[in-house]
This record gives C-alpha cells, sequence and structure tokens, in this order.
RNA sequence: GCCGGCGUAGCUCAGUCGGUAGAGCAACGGUUUUGUAAACCGUAGGUCGGAGGUUCGAAUCCUCUCGCCGGCUCCA
C-alpha cells in the first residue's frame, strides 16, 4: 500500500495491514501526531485492516480535516470523566459539531459550573493516562448484550435503529466503552487544548416528547493558540452583542409592561430602521417592484384554506373574535397578497409579473423560550414580497430577485454567502402533490444553475408550500445568518384560486415566487449592529457628526456650523456640554460617532472644522464647505466612514 | 413550552451568619474655559423584579409568579 504523508512525501508497505499497525511498524513518530487517514477520499480508521493496493492519505493532528475526529474523541473523554464522577450516569449522543462538540446525558441531578470543573480536571487525567481509543466490531447480539449489561438504554435505542448489515463497533479508552462509528484519534494524550463551555438541557433526539437531557458543550483545539483565539472570538461576539450595544448605543429596549419579543424603538433606533427600509424600499422601486399595504388583522378562515392554518397555528396569536369570526393577526403576507392579486380584476398574462412588496410588520407566536434580543421577536417588520407570474418568467423573475439580494448584501459589506436549496422531506408537513413540486422544484434548480449559483441541497428544510433558496451570509467574525430567501410557490395560487389569462385565451394559474432580502427588520437591524459592531456606516448612523466647541466662546460659530450641516440634511448634533474637550470626544467615540468636528480659535477664523474620525484619525481641518461635500459623498457612497 | 442559571439606582456591580442598602459611571447643581478617549466639588436617585409565607426582624430562607440569559425545537 502507498501512504501520503501531508508533505507530500510517501512510502510503500508490502501488503494489507491495519493502518495503525503500518505505522507502528515504519514510522512511530507519525504516531504521536496522526489522527486519520483518508482512502478515495473517504476518512478512515486506523483499525480498518486496508488491501494492499490501497493508497492512503495521511491527516495530521494541525489539519482543518482532523478537527472533527478529534472533537469527537473529546466527547468521549468527557463521557469518560462523567462516568468517573456519576457513574449511573447514561449515555446519549456526543457528536463533533461545527465550534466543538457535546454529549447528551441522563443524570438525576443537573450539572453545576462546579461539576463542570471537575469533569475538566477529571478530562485531564484522562489524557494524562493517554489511553489508546480500541476498536472492536461485534456481532448484533452481542452489542445488544453489552450494551443491556452496560444499561445503556439510549444507547440499545441508537443500536436497534441501525441498519442490517451495518458494521456494529465500540471505542474502548481505558475504563470507558462506547458504541461508536468512529473514527477515532490514536490515544486520548493526543489533544491537550480543550475547554468546557457550557451546559444545556436538551430533548432527546430534539423531541420535545422525549425526555430532557443534560448536555455539556466543549471544544478542543491543536495548539494552546487556537483555543486562545477561539475564546477571545467569544468575547468579541459578547462585546458586539446588538442588546448590549443597543442598550449603550441607545436604540432600542424591550419593557415587561410591553410583553416578551415585543421591542421599543427609539428616536435613533428608529432613524435606523427608517433608513434600512428606505433603501431597500427604493432599491426595489427600480426592481420593478410595487408597493403595497395590507394591514395586520385577517380573517383566520383565510389561513385554512391557504394551508398556514395546519401548519402554524400553534405560531400566531390566539384569535380575536367579533360576532363569531375568529381574526388572527397576520403571521405572513402571502395570503393577503394574494387576496389583493384577485381583487384587482382579471389578470393579463401581459400584466405579468406583478411583484407586490409589503414592509408589513407580522405577529408571531414565538415561544417565551426563543425569544432573544431583535434576533427572534414576536413583531417582525418583514420586507416580503411575492412576485406573480407566469411558469416561464420562473428564472428571469429568480434572477431579478437574486441580483437585488446580491446588491443588498454587498451593500451592508457582506462579502461571503452561500445558498441553501431547501427542499421537501420524505415526511411532513408537505402539501402532497408531486407534480406541482417537481416543477416548483426543477424550476427552481434551474434558476439557481442559470446564475451559476453554487448551492447544497437540505431535504425536509422547504416551506410547506415549495422549495427554498435560502441565503447564509457570513458576517465580520465569520458566524452564519440566514437573511434572504427565494421560494417558488406553485401551491398556495391554486389553493386560494388565482388566475390570469394567458395568451392560449384560457385561464391558468400564476405560480408565486416568494421572497424576502434582508429578511425582517428587527433581526437584520441586530445583524447589523453585531456585524458593524456598533459603528454603523455613516449613511446609517443616527448621528452623523458631532460639532465640539472647543470652548464657550466657539458656541456661536459652533451653532452656525451645525446650522449648515442640518440644512443639507445630515444628522449632526452640537456638544457644547460643561465637559473638557477630551470628555466629549470620548463620549462621542463610544457612541461610535463617525465625525467629531473640533471647532476653536483656529477654525472659527478660517470657516474651517478639525476632522477627527471614530476610528482615532485626524484628517486635519477642512473648510466648512468641503466638510459638507466630503460627508454628503460618503453618505450617497455608503461608504463606511 | 421544556431543562438550567440570573434579576440590588439609568448602566456595571458590592452587600459576611437573616439585623433594615453601598461604590464607580451616567444624571443634576456649581467651580473650571478646556486642542483630539474620563477636570474638580457637591446633590439627588432604590417597595432590592412582583406576590405570598417563615421570623421579633428578610435583598438574604421557602413557595408561587413575571422578565432576562444559555440551550433543545421551530421559523410560513
Amino acid at each position: 500500500m502507498i501512504v501520503k504523508l501531508p508533505d507530500g512525501r510517501t512510502f510503500e508497505y508490502a501488503g494489507s495491514a491495519k493502518l495503525k499497525d503500518v505505522l507502528v511498524t515504519t514510522d512511530r513518530q507519525l504516531l504521536k501526531t496522526v489522527i486519520g487517514a483518508k482512502l478515495n477520499g473517504e476518512l478512515v480508521d486506523f483499525h480498518r485492516v486496508l488491501p494492499a493496493d490501497a493508497k492512503v492519505e495521511l491527516i495530521t493532528i494541525d489539519s482543518p480535516e482532523a478537527r472533527p475526529i478529534y472533537r469527537h474523541s473529546l466527547s468521549h473523554v468527557l463521557a469518560q470523566a462523567v462516568k468517573r464522577l456519576i457513574p449511573n450516569a447514561k449515555l446519549a449522543i456526543g457528536p463533533a459539531i461545527d465550534d466543538g462538540f457535546y454529549y447528551d446525558f441522563d443524570v438525576e441531578k443537573p450539572f453545576t459550573p462546579e461539576d463542570i470543573e471537575k469533569l475538566e480536571a477529571e478530562m485531564k487525567k484522562v489524557i494524562k493516562e493517554n489511553y489508546p481509543f480500541e476498536r472492536s466490531e461485534v456481532s448484533r447480539d452481542e452489542a445488544h448484550k453489552l450494551l443491556s449489561e452496560m444499561k445503556e438504554s439510549y444507547k440499545l435505542e441508537l443500536l436497534e435503529e441501525l441498519p442490517p448489515g451495518e458494521t456494529i463497533s465500540f471505542y474502548k479508552d481505558g475504563d470507558f466503552v462506547d458504541l461508536c462509528r468512529g473514527p477515532h484519534i490514536l490515544g486520548t494524550g493526543q489533544v491537550k487544548h480543550f475547554k468546557l463551555l457550557n451546559v444545556a438541557g436538551a430533548y432527546w433526539r430534539g423531541d420535545e416528547k422525549n425526555k430532557m437531557l443534560q448536555r455539556i458543550y466543549g471544544t478542543a483545539f491543536y495548539t494552546k493558540e487556537e483555543l486562545e483565539q477561539f475564546l477571545h472570538m467569544r468575547e468579541e461576539a459578547k462585546k458586539r452583542d446588538h442588546r448590549k450595544l443597543g442598550k449603550d448605543l441607545g436604540l432600542f429596549y424591550f419593557s415587561e409592561h410591553i410583553g416578551p419579543g415585543l421591542p421599543l424603538f427609539t428616536p435613533k433606533g428608529e432613524i435606523v430602521r427608517y433608513l434600512m427600509e428606505s433603501y431597500v424600499r427604493e432599491k426595489q422601486t427600480r426592481y420593478g417592484y410595487q408597493h403595497v399595504w395590507t394591514g395586520h388583522m385577517v380573517k383566520e378562515e383565510l389561513y385554512r384554506r391557504s394551508g398556514h392554518y395546519d401548519n402554524y397555528v400553534d405560531s400566531m396569536f390566539p384569535p380575536m373574535i367579533d360576532e363569531g369570526i375568529a381574526f388572527r393577526l397576520k403571521p405572513m403576507n402571502c395570503p393577503s397578497h394574494m387576496m389583493l392579486y384577485k381583487e384587482m380584476g382579471t389578470h393579463s398574462y401581459r400584466d405579468l409579473p406583478l411583484r407586490f412588496a409589503e414592509f408589513a410588520t407580522l405577529y408571531r407566536y414565538e415561544k417565551s423560550g426563543e425569544l432573544s434580543g431583535l434576533t427572534r421577536v414576536r413583531a417582525v417588520t418583514q420586507d416580503d414580497c411575492h412576485i406573480f407570474c407566469t411558469p416561464d418568467q420562473i428564472q428571469s423573475e429568480f434572477s431579478l430577485a437574486l441580483n437585488l439580494v446580491r446588491e443588498v448584501l454587498e451593500t451592508y459589506q457582506f462579502k461571503d454567502y452561500r445558498v441553501r436549496l431547501s427542499l421537501r422531506g420524505s415526511t411532513g408537513k408537505y402539501v402532497a402533490d408531486d407534480e406541482k413540486w417537481g416543477k416548483a422544484t426543477t424550476a427552481l434548480k434551474a434558476a439557481l444553475d442559470a446564475n451559476r449559483v453554487k448551492y447544497e441541497p437540505v431535504e425536509g428544510e422547504a416551506a410547506f408550500y415549495g422549495p427554498k433558496a435560502d441565503f447564509l451570509a457570513t458576517d465580520v467574525l465569520g458566524r452564519e445568518w440566514q437573511l434572504s430567501t427565494i421560494q417558488v410557490d406553485f401551491i398556495q395560487p391554486a389553493r386560494l384560486g388565482l388566475e390570469y389569462i394567458a395568451e392560449d385565451g384560457r385561464t391558468h394559474t400564476p405560480v408565486v415566487l416568494h421572497r424576502a432580502v434582508t429578511g425582517s427588520t428587527e433581526r437584520f437591524l441586530g445583524v447589523l449592529i453585531e456585524h458593524y459592531a456598533g459603528a454603523f456606516p455613516v449613511w446609517l448612523s443616527p448621528v452623523q457628526a458631532v460639532v465640539l466647541p472647543i470652548t464657550d466662546k466657539h458656541a456661536p460659530y459652533a451653532g452656525k456650523v451645525l446650522e449648515q450641516l442640518k440644512s443639507v440634511g445630515v444628522r449632526a448634533e452640537l456638544d457644547g456640554s460643561n465637559n473638557t474637550l477630551n470628555y466629549r470626544i470620548r463620549h462621542a467615540q463610544l457612541q461610535k460617532t463617525p465625525y467629531m468636528l473640533v471647532v476653536g480659535d483656529r477654525e472659527q477664523q478660517n470657516e474651517q472644522v478639525a476632522v477627527r474620525l471614530r476610528t482615532g484619525e485626524d484628517l486635519g481641518a477642512k473648510g466648512v464647505a468641503e466638510f459638507v461635500h466630503f460627508i454628503q459623498n460618503k453618505i450617497a457612497d455608503k461608504e463606511l466612514i
């Protein structure tokens, strides 16, 4: 067999063997750093007997591909530590995840922060004891017997569900054995830099009908530096938390007298909302959208017909009954826009596409435990749109929506995004109409392909009425947010009896594309606050410039400068408070005001302002007219500063 | 909704064994007249999230409740 090292070197080994044995007999040094291998691009275990003609690539511990393997191994170490401290704890599952790993346990008492410290200490012991991970393959009966003896009821449940013919394997390290597919690192001593992060309740298999287990999250890295950097990023994310910044910058509040998930926006917060919405509104108008308004309440009956009632009644606020008729606060716009389409009379194919956009505040009864700052609220203002078109317009309409999405994301400096194609799952809420689903899915795929958009299909993520292309944008901290979405719907228009007269003179059902660009104003604002760390681009800043007179005697001149800025629509303020200049600069700085305009004798004499940026940069003195021109360009170009 | 944690002044937090609430910042008043990230002095501010209970006495102990945080799940 030919073994390739990460540095490109290769060596050969005669005959078939377990990779581990190959390493033992050829290069023992490698045992310290090799944690996995790939055979034909697929991860393989050290314990698998490889054929003589195999070509394997070794993965060393510092490779990104190695992470899930050693993180998963650390989850075993965690389980081992739990078992040592709480012998009757039952094991559930313990996978590697994007940022680390977790393990779910069924324990009598939930873990406390002290438990976590103890567990960390115990894990360090296990690592120090450096047990090899040993794989054993057993028959189903043996596995059943073993797990029964161990009283691992959750593992037994997992075993039952393994498909017939599947190899059943256990991994043992020291005093710990676990049903596990693998692969694993060679020994517990290979990764030393890890941290347990938090404890949380988690339902067995994510189903609230099941028992609540205790989940412990942790992470692991190869080097101490990587771990520290990860923890630093978490700190950074905490500093950028929009809930904290929203308060610090005075943008929005929640009041328990108003209700959970119902944010209140201050004048500063509302101006940002207004600017965000105006921007998208203007863009949409240019893209041929028409803005409509369909109010806040709808008869429940409409949602029964559209299918929303069956699928989302739990997410609607309870009904208001008037003379026996139930009304609902509007949880989505689609049926309203479709009714508007109908009321506007007979539509000719010549009228299509019709693009109805609306910034409507929708009310969704999110479960209390799910609310979170602005990213999850009960009053959401969606930048929603429904495009009524003919089947052969789908592709061009999709392209148009895609361009709009791209342009807006770029303006907000989301440089990277990926697309998830959310498809119907085999079971669930989906409307049963294979023909329409087939058409919709084919049309959406064709539209993505025609625009050369790469996507990854995910089954079971579609809306009940059709497939979706969801855009996941990456922010400056590398976190992903699902913002934009474009969806194809053949179902609702038919259910609600929408029609148009086609070229053949007959009645046809239009297709509806649902799309949102920023998603919702509230959520997007929350994301933006974190993306920009509260330092909004000039065009979005609630206060764009603050004038700072050095002493009282410069106040009249400062007032004049302020008026000049205001007269051209710049959002400027004057800070003539009885504080030192340094103090007022610091204050403006903490408020992330883009421009600080210091005026003293020199500036007054020359009709100037001394321009300081919130970055700390000093642009020196500029004529007032020059600065006005300067900031107006920055605003028009939507520059950061 | 469920599991766990947390609620003390506008903000950040201290408050011992149950003995009746404190700091810094912010605010306000004054002094200072300031040249690029915190001048100085003073004043005011709290039903300790809410309700009930135990106790001679509760921020502190117990019960319920509301809100927030970390997750689970879902997101038309």
